[in-house]
RNA sequence: GGGCCGUUAGCUCAGCUGGUAGAGCAGCAGACUCUUAAUCUGCGGGUCGAAGGUUCGAUCCCUUCACGGCUCACCA
């Protein structure tokens, strides 16, 4: 039996919502802009529950609500024609343009960016779009609930509140029919169907009927239990944020029993996370967000999995963009060996490896081993090629024989990792091999010039079965015949070769490179 | 004011349902005629924040306290 979060969960959710046909998880969010990291760790949280109860035989319904009936608040900062948008602001998000005119709204937009990288990394789960259930009317019974049991919620919400709510306080509120934004007052319920409501902008009043209008909604405190209630959710992790006494979670789950008939979800408490490394901020209000997409350029799908699945929910992590990339893909790779048997540590941490790979996985585990390219490695491979994915990869011993999958997944660490040392490598990791076309000599000593001749001989001899140790330990010879300190050789050949001091060990570049490709550079000399 | 979470080797942290503590980095010693945060080998007795309690036995459970952080009470 694993320990694993995900699994403990789960048990966790059939122990206490008892044995059931089908149960059902919960996550979402508002697409009032980009969707950050941060809101991704809500929905993998659920994702990983999710696959936990399905691995164990029970049939589970995957709900990813947006929320896209909520108000448009504040116009994003990455809007460049912001007095246009400032037309729409109360609106709901839904009927918002997108501003890139690509969407037809601005919520779709967001949403679809969203979908769209989530299946990247695996995560299907069923959509829901709650500006289109109210609009259908679809919770006009939820509604009206919520008003018959007013004076219960306002009491509900009180025990928490600084300063209570006033007597004329509703459950509800209202878009204007005229006007599409919120800024309207209940005037009148008449304890059925029927709800009056003041324009403020337009001075008109307006009754709707619950049942063919959607212009009511409930309000984030209410319209949270009565979903709950309504989809029957079984299992809905939140934030910190939510968590606390008299956060939203913790009055929700009294107005789902109080009002709505209905037991709260089992759930856990998910804590923040932040960037390492990159700047950009988390909060979607200023327009430097840190989207999925971007964490995705540098990290393939699953070693970010991997980073969520290794990683217990209720504690602060950073995503790295600095050297640490490098580790966590030597790490992934670690785990992935452990699971593969081909590299053993004691029991317990086996079998916790191997649970946290399978979870990382976007689909089902290989069969065996895949061959694996070390990050630090491919990096080098790419500088060499100037970032030209295929070159790199056909210097990988056996690529060739790599089946499509393999390929594939070679590929997108390639495309990571050259995204990363483009953006993100410190400077010295970088290095551009000299153009002999478009580069002039460098002065050298007469000893300087003895040693490049000795390693053109080298070179001219082949290199190809020579080890890399051997290509090193020649270089040494070399110097000591030139009468020079190896350590000043190295420098110069890095100089000729890279035009920096510092570069790839000598031994294996040279190999990678290739001796005609070196030739090339030193015949000038 | 309420709630939640931390406090474990110099640093960063594991230790998930109690049996007298582990890993990475740093450090030290040795090896490598070198250079990727260089590589390899060896070296880890730290009152597990404090004090009580439960237990045959607690870092892991309970209580209290100290320090640090987050969060709620306006909106989602």
């Amino acid at each position: 039996m694993s320990s694993h979060w995900a699994d403990i969960n789960a048990d966790k959710i059939v122990r206490e919502k008892g044995e059931k046909d089908r149960y059902t998880c919960a996550s979402g969010i508002t697409p009032s802009g980009t969707v950050h990291v941060g809101n991704f760790r809500e929905i993998i949280s659920v994702d990983l529950v999710v696959r936990a109860l399905r691995e164990k035989g029970h049939e589970v319904r995957f709900l990813y609500s947006w929320d896209d009936y909520d108000v448009f608040r504040k116009v994003p900062a990455t809007v460049t024609d912001r007095e246009r948008f400032e037309e729409y602001l109360r609106w709901p998000i839904t009927l918002v343009p997108d501003p890139e005119e690509t969407y037809e709204s601005f919520a779709r937009a967001n949403e679809a960016e969203l979908e769209g990288q989530l299946e990247r990394v695996g995560i299907t789960p069923e959509y829901i779009y709650q500006a289109t259930q109210y609009r259908a009317s679809t919770y006009a019974r939820g509604i009206r609930t919520a008003l018959e049991k007013r004076d219960r919620i306002r009491e509900i919400l009180n025990r928490f509140r600084t300063s209570p709510l006033p007597d004329e306080w509703w459950p509800v509120s209202v878009f204007s029919r005229f006007t599409n934004r919120d800024t309207t007052r209940i005037v009148g319920w008449d304890g059925e169907w029927g709800l009056t409501y003041f324009c403020e902008e337009s001075g008109q009043e307006d009754t709707i009927d619950l049942r063919e209008t959607g212009f009511a909604k409930l309000p984030w405190r209410i319209d949270w239990p009565m979903r709950w209630a309504w989809e029957q959710v079984d299992f809905e992790p939140a934030g910190k944020d939510h968590h606390s006494e008299g956060g939203s979670f913790d009055t929700a789950r009294h107005v789902v029993r109080e009002v709505f008939d209905w037991e709260p979800p089992v759930t856990f408490q998910y804590d923040f996370i932040s960037i390492k490394g990159r700047g950009g901020k988390m909060s979607s209000s200023s327009g430097e967000v840190i989207s999925l997409r971007d964490v995705l350029e540098v990290y393939q799908p699953e070693v970010l999995r991997y980073l969520f699945a290794g990683t217990r929910p209720n504690s602060e992590f950073a995503i790295s963009f600095d050297l640490d990339v490098i580790k966590i893909y030597e790490d992934y790779d670690k785990c992935e060996r452990i699971y593969f048997g081909q590299e053993t540590v004691n029991e317990k941490r086996a079998a916790k490896e191997r649970r946290i790979y399978e979870l990382s996985q976007v689909d089902a585990p290989p069969a065996a081993l895949p061959a694996q390219i070390p990050f630090r490695h491919l990096c080098n491979l790419l500088l060499i090629h100037d970032g030209t994915i295929d070159a790199a990869l056909a210097d990988m011993p056996g690529y060739t024989e790599f089946d499509d999958e393999l390929k594939r997944r070679a590929r997108e660490r390639a495309a990571c990792a050259w995204n990363w040392v483009q953006e993100f490598a410190p400077d010295d990791f970088r290095f551009h091999v000299v153009d002999p076309e478009t580069t002039e000599p460098r002065s050298l000593s007469d000893a300087e010039r003895t040693a490049v001749a000795g390693l053109r001989k080298m070179l001219a001899a082949g290199l190809d079965d020579r080890s890399d140790k051997d290509v090193q330990n020649g270089i040494y010879d070399i110097a000591r015949d030139a009468g020079l300190e190896p350590k000043d050789l190295f420098r110069t050949l890095y100089l000729i070769l890279v035009n920096q001091e510092r570069g790839p060990r000598l031994g294996g570049f040279l190999k990678t490179l290739g001796a005609p490709r070196v030739l090339r550079i030193l015949e000038r000399y």
